[in-house]
DNA sequence: GTGTAACCGATTATCGATAGTCGGTGGAGG
DNA sequence: CCTCCACCGACTATCGATAATCGGTTACAC
């Protein structure tokens, strides 16, 4: 009975979104999916042009891609795309280590593991790995980690690791490094162990190892592969 | 608060900054010494009248001071300063010990630890807390670890930790006004004996529990006592 | 009184235009 | 041939103006 809302027929809730961004949603696909190569230059008058907007949206947006890392701005120079390319994949994977391994334990301190949830996400590697689907396996890993970082209660943790970008790079690193599904869920499976087991320390000790380890993947098309100095404890 | 009246007639000379990045350091100078309260709100247009430029650059320094977690922006509704209170400080404690419990491990593998300038920071707290001068004491406590965040050689790990700084910086003062500095220099010491060691594992393990030791003060006026539920050691 | 819808003032999001800066270019000087 | 420098075109940084929204408030029917 409220035949009002003035004349503009729709503006869908949800699409509560603001032009920039919508513009930075579109960026971060077109530079995750390599339709943007790494080094190139985004130009605001252009970026402005093709999405039918004014510059301000397009510049705010570059502001949070930067703040993302996936641009660098130099100021009156322009911004440009990063190479991301191994060397900060695999730093990735140490920062990681550190922040999850944290996460670890202070979910078991607290006793806020999910567990039924973590199990779960192993079962759906499993899954993913019989029919050989690198997408699915992907999710259920980051989602598995999410569960632990999310347990840990700390939303300065969460942030920090939000920050790194989990997904984009995970799916990049699992096709880069061809790694054999049906040993991802191998690996969280024996990581959910050691939490179950509620050995405190071992648990945050695989947490962080299990990390370091694609960090020492080959990331590359060149395959260095090198496990060696590393051996932690 | 203090109305228009551009804040500084001009800024005129090497002014390699752009307008947003001086308003950015001057909004961290207001919000840092309390002059601008939290949960108090940022007009973008009042704040343009008064430091005299049009609304386009402080909507960048806002979303920069978003970046840096200093202010929330609610899209339409307007940005405000956060209430970063013991909580977000004991938070960020626990993931600087998580950054550099792996700085520590990364340096010492990687044998780049600069112990003479680790000894020099431990030597300037000693004289800090002579002379009782708390923010010498805090300069030293923050130098010393980024000696170590650097010498990890790891950028993305250098920049997460940096994100913290600015709140750490303010409550690494406010809790030296509380600790006895003496006791702050001592506990660098001994974490820089654990390093000189070298022995890997406990020179981390210190290097966390160095932090989570703060995390465990009491931060705030109420002087909360520390959780005891952790029986990290 | 109570709840609801249109109205209002304040403020953000976006636009279109302009000033200034940056890197590159081509000709003059050596 | 190589270096230096004023000039040019392309873009970013900034401006001033406008469109859109939000929260609160008021008028009005029950």
């Amino acid at each position: 009975m409220t035949p009002d809302q003035p004349a503009s027929a729709v503006t869908p809730l949800v699409t509560r979104m603001t032009l920039a961004q919508q513009i930075r949603e579109a960026l971060v696909v077109r530079i995750v999916s390599g339709e943007i190569q790494p080094g190139e230059r985004l130009v605001e008058t252009r970026l402005a042009a093709m999405y039918g907007t004014s510059q301000a949206p397009v510049r705010e947006a570059l502001r949070e891609l930067e703040a993302m890392r996936m641009v660098e701005t130099r100021p009156r120079r322009g911004t440009f795309v990063r190479h991301f390319v191994q060397q900060t994949l695999r730093e990735s994977y140490v920062v990681r280590a550190a922040l999850e391994e944290t996460a670890t334990r202070l979910a078991m301190l607290a006793g806020t593991v999910p567990l039924d949830a973590l199990r779960r996400e192993v079962k759906a590697m499993r899954a993913a790995a019989r029919t050989d689907d690198a997408v699915a396996a992907a999710r259920a890993s980051v989602a598995f980690h999410r569960h632990i970082v999310d347990a840990a209660r700390n939303e300065l943790l969460k942030l920090s690791w939000e920050a790194l970008q989990i997904e984009a790079r995970t799916s990049v690193t699992m096709v880069a490094a061809e790694v054999k599904l049906k040993d991802i869920a191998r690996d969280h499976a024996e990581l959910l162990k050691s939490i179950e087991d509620g050995d405190l320390e071992t648990a945050c000790k695989h947490a962080r190892d299990h990390q370091w380890h694609y960090a020492d993947l080959p990331h590359d098309a060149h395959g260095r592969a090198r496990r060696t100095s590393r051996q932690v404890s």
